[in-house]
DNA sequence: GATCCCAGGGTTTTT
DNA sequence: CCCTGGGATC
């Protein structure tokens, strides 16, 4: 082979350089020494960033191996993966890529002796997190009342996220927390983890971090084989994320962060925008680069989004640009309406439209502030029949028969599961209740032995009752004959024969409910997720690892998700719904972290806005259903902020004094924003109420049903039957009934037809 | 020990 | 509105 061959300059210009600009090119390019590149939405990042690892690659200077490239979510790492090994041409194997917890998780495995732990140590979920800390908190006397696991929980976890071990947290941090006893909780809570061989999430990190700091050689390991990291989302990394960074960064100091202040939206979870700002600091010399030109949106989405987020404070300040000549496409639309129900609606009859036009259903996002309002929209799309998925719904290993199911093969996996044993010791039924367990509990201690094993001890003498001793007996007998399988048959197989000998699968085909045939299908569909994996060791560590599944891919599908799971991705139609106050911005946030949390806030609506390649769809609702009773809405501040070159507003008439032209003049938003229930807020609902008749096709009904009514509903009446809503005037309906002609109907005396029988 | 019923409380976002 | 958890009852 040549010099010339190996000599890259030589070569044409390889794929992964092509069609670049300049401020992508450099970044790609600069490859030595700490680099920052700030990528505002639709730049290229995630080109930059798959390029830059085909870069170090194609031109020697690193191996596999010695590259670590960390994501947030597992979704971006697979993508990552993905395009490294597109423009590869060949998979690439042997770097280290993954989450930030997935990374530390493996780091920990090899070094979890040092930490005090066994290799195979668990990862506990939320689910497990409480239930130990519960425990904990009824043997201290605590009152779960006044101080619930979860408010206690998330205090620890504020603190890992801050990297903070037990010694290192000040009394002043700890404030009033669990009358004050919160560190003492937390260290319990964390020698419990230890004794258990089981890691939370935020331990993950933490337990690297103080292996690092303690032992230098340790350090050295993982410093010396990772000569270059790559991070994506750096704005959303917390300070014990950082910490790791760094420490790790300090071997060859060749690292690049890529992210963008302005799309930092997880601060709630710890996430420190500060990381970003002080980056030139932290490392000295960086080069820092800015990715301003968008490819993604149309001038107006962009105009509109860039006129928003101007109105935080502390930026790093970047504007985003796109051709000038470029086609500006349609302005933001603005659509207020009725209520929840009225805005599904014009949601779902926006996307009929499209669709008649041949627009991609996957194509068209629908993006919430909140899990809770993806349902109306489902409800909708479910009327419609409009084929649609929501991500990041229910998780599907959250999900209860899941959990059970896995609590029997983290037995298996490592008998010293106490969290797991307890779990499924009692499900199915077997006659094991309160008195028995803590019979085991102290055998367990008394032996200090798994309560597995001091269950297998004490099912040996007559210290149970007959019945108990029996079905107990059974149940380990059953874990010791399992556990001799484990190496001989598939896992998959292993699998389904415990949960089949366990009577788990039973208990569910007896149970008569409507959705137990949906958890046995979700049973068949653990198993053969399985399939995937080599051990089930594996298994379990991708479980915990990664919550989510994918589902729904490749299917011509509207997506339905909240705004945070949007980040990264994008949609030629966007439609944000819920731009309310109090919704969003949401009011738990702004009375947590005050004017912080307004501009997280607004990030949030920033991102949401640019995730739009065409075209953005804003829309609030006067009402909103709350914890099940109505509420009064306004539009959200961040309707206004949007400039009004770039919108078009198009609100019922009669709502908020809403013209064709913009807004009136607020109602009672200054007001509102000091205080929730102030004259302000009273003012706009006597608006609301006098407005409510004259706007044109709805009908405002009872108090307590609280529906309302539009020509073309569906409705269903008592005495009539089914039928479709042809005018509304106030509360009286004419309906084009199916058998019974058209008649007059009060609204109160109709539901709509997904609601009848 | 299991089941049923009721009251109370909660929903921001996720690895 | 929905779900959870606690408590009373069988």
């Amino acid at each position: 082979m040549s010099e010339a061959v190996q000599e890259p300059a030589a070569a044409p210009e390889p794929s992964h350089l092509k069609g670049l600009n300049p401020e992508q090119r450099q970044a790609i390019e600069s490859l030595d020494g700490p680099v920052l590149v700030l990528a505002g939405a639709g730049t290229g990042k995630t080109r930059v960033l798959t390029s830059r690892l085909v870069q170090l690659l194609w031109t020697r200077k690193a191996r596999p191996f010695e590259l670590l490239a960390v994501t947030f979510t597992n979704k971006a790492a697979r993508e990552m993966k993905d395009r490294v090994g597109g423009l590869l041409g060949r998979p690439v194997e042997g770097w280290w890529l993954g989450t930030f917890h997935s990374l530390a998780a493996r780091i920990l495995r090899e070094q979890a002796e040092q930490a005090g732990l066994k290799p195979n140590f668990t990862i506990l979920d939320t689910d497990d997190q409480l239930r130990l800390l519960k425990q904990i908190l009824e043997a201290e006397g605590f009152d779960d009342k006044k101080w619930p696991a979860r408010v206690i929980l998330s205090a620890f976890e504020r603190w890992k996220d801050r990297g903070l071990t037990p010694d290192k947290v000040s009394a002043g941090e700890a404030g009033d927390v669990a009358g004050g006893r919160a560190v003492e909780l937390y260290r319990a809570y964390q020698a419990r983890l230890l004794a258990l061989n089981a890691c939370d999430f935020g331990n993950l990190l933490l337990h690297n971090l103080t292996l690092f700091q303690a032992d230098p050689e340790v350090l050295k390991v993982y410093q010396d084989r990772f000569r270059f990291l790559l991070v994506d989302e750096y704005q959303d990394s917390n300070v014990a994320q950082y910490l790791w960074l760094r420490l790790l960064a300090q071997g060859h100091s060749n690292i690049c962060c890529v992210g963008d202040d302005d799309q930092s939206i997880y601060g709630w979870r710890g996430a420190e925008v500060g990381n970003i700002l002080r980056f030139e600091k932290d490392f000295p010399g960086a080069t820092v680069i800015r990715l301003e030109r968008n490819y993604r949106s149309t001038p107006n989405i962009l105009a509109a989004a860039s006129g928003l987020i101007a109105h935080n404070e502390g930026r790093l300040g970047k504007t985003l640009w796109t051709e000038a000549e470029a086609d500006p496409g349609p302005p933001v639309r603005i659509r207020g309406l009725w209520d929840g129900e009225a805005e599904a609606r014009f949601v779902g009859e926006e996307i009929e439209a499209l669709q008649r036009k041949r627009h991609c259903l996957s194509e068209i996002a629908v993006l919430v502030r909140t899990g809770a309002q993806t349902r109306e929209f489902e409800e909708r799309f479910i009327t419609l029949g409009l084929p649609y998925r929501v991500v990041g719904g229910p998780r599907f290993y959250e999900r209860r028969e899941i959990r059970d199911a896995l609590a029997y093969l983290r037995i298996l996996a490592s008998p010293s599961d106490d969290l797991a044993f307890e779990r499924i010791v009692n499900v199915p039924k077997r006659g094991i209740g309160d008195a028995t367990l803590r019979l085991i509990h102290a055998a367990s201690r008394a032996g200090d032995k798994p309560l597995l094993a001091a269950a297998a001890d004490l099912v040996q003498t007559d210290e149970l009752r007959p019945a108990a001793r029996r079905s107990l007996g059974d149940l380990i007998t059953g874990f010791v004959r399992w556990r001799q399988l484990t190496d001989q048959i598939p896992h998959t197989e292993l699998a389904e024969i415990v949960l089949d000998e366990s009577g788990y699968t039973a208990m569910w085909q007896a149970d008569l409910s409507a959705d137990a045939p949906g958890r046995l299908e979700n049973l068949k569909e653990l198993v053969s997720a399985m399939a995937e994996f080599e051990s089930l060791a594996g298994f379990l560590e991708h479980v915990s690892l990664v919550m989510e599944t994918i589902q729904g891919e490749g299917q011509d599908l509207v997506t339905v998700m909240t705004l945070h799971s949007a980040k990264g991705l994008e949609f030629d139609t966007v439609f944000l719904a819920g731009w309310e106050e109090g919704l969003f911005p949401n009011q738990r946030a702004l009375d947590e972290t005050g004017l912080k949390g307004l501009e997280e806030e607004r990030r949030l609506a920033y991102v949401g806005l640019t995730r739009a390649r065409r075209q953005a769809i804003v829309s609030f609702a006067a009402n909103r259903r709350l914890h099940g009773s109505w509420a009064a809405a306004i539009p959200s501040r961040f309707v206004d902020e949007l400039p009004r070159d770039h919108v078009e507003v198009e609100s019922d008439a009669g709502l908020y004094g809403a013209t064709a032209g913009g807004f009136g003049p607020r109602v009672g938003f200054d007001d509102w924003q000091t205080n929730r229930w102030s004259p302000g807020l009273e003012r706009a609902q006597r608006n609301r109420d006098r407005a409510a008749p004259f706007i044109e096709g709805t009908a405002r009904v009872t108090e307590d049903s609280g529906r309302s009514f539009a020509p073309r509903d569906r409705i269903f009446h008592r005495k009539y039957g089914y039928g479709t809503i042809t005018a509304v005037d106030g509360d009286r309906l004419t309906v084009d009934f199916d058998k019974a002609g058209t008649k007059h109907a009060f609204a109160g005396f109709v539901v709509p037809e997904h609601l009848a029988g």
